[in-house]
DNA sequence: ATGTTC
């Protein structure tokens, strides 16, 4: 499909309505970080997405988009379901409800110092789980079990011990997505999961011990319980082999199935089916389990990074936030002066609640929700907040967004060669392997601040602390 | 992202 960019201002693009898309594309970028490199086809996925039955509004697509399957990374579509509105995995993502979860310290670097900062690192990197295909620190003791995490999520961790009630308060939906329908999660899936609880995996998962280095807003800060020089951790990963496997079961079905209801998708990947159909809630009730085991995934490397604190520093850590990326969720939006009910797929892009939301819990809901936006390997990472007036349903960037292919990457740089780099920068660094390492470079992804300030230029979300990495331990 | 090609 030719993609005809608009520039309506600064910060936001325009793909103009062309049959057969169904509602325009609206980018929110700078020229500078408009997906222009050869052979990106991120522009065309979302005026793809723009085509599918039911869309409202646009397809829009946040700062740090890229190619993706199906939908680009950092798109964002909802789709009106009492008019023939679909659900497609490939808007969700393989990794389902993978996201970040930020904990403030109790203690400041310099308190934290280069002698327990070590220590630290070495208990984190003996026994935070990660890599291809590697277990978790969570056994469960079999598909019975699973069943509970799979409709309990968080709560249902925590509740086995594995933290404390207020870390529930501090996660999108308490740490439960309702509807979770673990019958329909295949055997295989299951299989798959029962030993991976609590585990980062790899790619660009990482659990990031860091300081914050700049607030911008104090009195947002202060409510999420972020002060200057204090020290955090971020943890940034998804539902294993779990949540992929469910969308490759459901994807599959979905792909036979797409002349029953005469859908014609411009592109296979972008396999869907009416969200109220027995397909769809099937879909729903499989994506809101693997969301459950995600957050529960979150919650077991949060109990493990405080046992290293606690160990290390003799300090606490209090959960900021835990926010998805990768979701599709049953909102009600107005549209056109109506209120509708929307399923509305966040695929490398997080909810952005602004103050007074009644999803927010009751300590954030004056200051808005925490959008927890990683960067990549030694650089900064960035805590926004919601605003309102965001018209892409409340939705911000997730991260940096890669720019290199994991293949390039891999031609240009050597992983030990960036660990040195890195640890010569004052960044300790706990690789799970050298490839993974090399296939993360900073490089390879897009400037972070310039995301962030473009995120807050277009009015998605506000700035309100910067984080610098102290240590990575990388999946 | 992913028992990196059921």
């Amino acid at each position: 499909m030719e993609i005809a960019l608009v520039e309506k201002n600064q910060y936001r693009f325009r793909i103009e309505q062309r049959e057969p898309m169904r509602v325009p594309g609206v980018v929110f970028a700078s020229r500078a970080l408009l997906p222009q490199a050869a052979g990106d086809k991120a522009l065309e996925q979302v005026a793809n997405v723009a085509t599918l039955p039911g869309i409202v509004r646009a397809s829009f697509a946040m700062p740090d988009v890229h190619w993706g399957y199906g939908f680009p990374i950092g798109g964002v579509a909802a789709t009106d379901i009492s008019h023939g509105g679909v659900i497609s995995p490939g808007g969700v993502g393989f990794d389902i409800s993978c996201g970040v979860r930020l904990l403030a310290a109790g203690i400041d670097r310099e308190a934290l110092g280069r002698d327990r900062m070590r220590r630290l690192m070495d208990i984190l990197d003996s026994t935070i789980p990660r890599g291809m295909g590697r277990g978790g620190l969570w056994k469960l003791s079999g598909a019975g079990e699973m069943d509970d995490l799979l409709v309990g999520g968080a709560r249902y961790a925590v509740e086995r011990g594995h933290g404390v009630p207020r870390d529930l308060a501090r996660c999108e939906d308490y740490g439960v997505l309702d509807g979770a329908a673990p019958g329909q999660v295949s055997r295989r899936a299951v299989e798959r999961g029962l030993h991976q609880v609590g585990s980062l995996g790899s790619g660009n998962h990482f659990l990031e011990v860091q300081a914050v280095d700049q607030v911008y807003d104090p009195a947002t800060a202060a409510a999420f319980g972020l002060r200057v020089g204090q020290v955090c951790v971020m943890i940034h990963c998804g539902s294993r082999g779990l949540g992929h496997q469910v969308c490759t079961d459901h994807v599959r079905v979905m792909d036979q199935e797409l002349h029953r209801y005469r859908i014609q998708v411009p592109d296979r990947q972008l396999a869907c089916t009416p969200v109220d159909s027995p397909r769809g809630r099937a879909y729903l009730g499989a994506m809101a389990a693997a969301a459950n085991y995600g957050r529960a995934n979150r919650q077991l490397l949060s109990e493990a990074t405080r046992h290293a604190f606690a160990t290390a520093a003799d300090v606490g850590l209090e959960l900021v936030y835990d926010i998805s990326h990768n979701t599709a969720k049953l909102e009600t939006h107005e549209v056109d002066g109506v209120a509708r009910s929307l399923c509305v797929h966040r695929k490398g892009a997080t909810r952005a609640l602004p103050p007074g939301d009644p999803g927010l819990p009751e300590d954030l809901v004056r200051a808005g929700q925490p959008v927890l936006v990683p960067g990549t390997m030694g650089t900064a990472s960035y805590v926004m907040v919601g605003l309102p007036g965001n018209d892409a349903f409340h939705s911000a960037c997730h991260g940096a967004g890669r720019v290199w292919s994991r293949h390039h990457a891999l031609r240009m740089v050597r992983g030990e060669r960036l660990r040195g780099e890195l640890e010569a920068r004052g960044i300790a660094v706990r690789p799970s392997s050298w490839r993974g390492l090399a296939e993360e470079t900073p490089e390879a992804y897009k400037d972070v601040d310039t995301v962030a300030a473009v995120t807050e230029g277009a009015g998605l979300a506000r700035l309100i602390v910067r984080l610098v990495p102290l240590g990575v331990v990388k999946g």
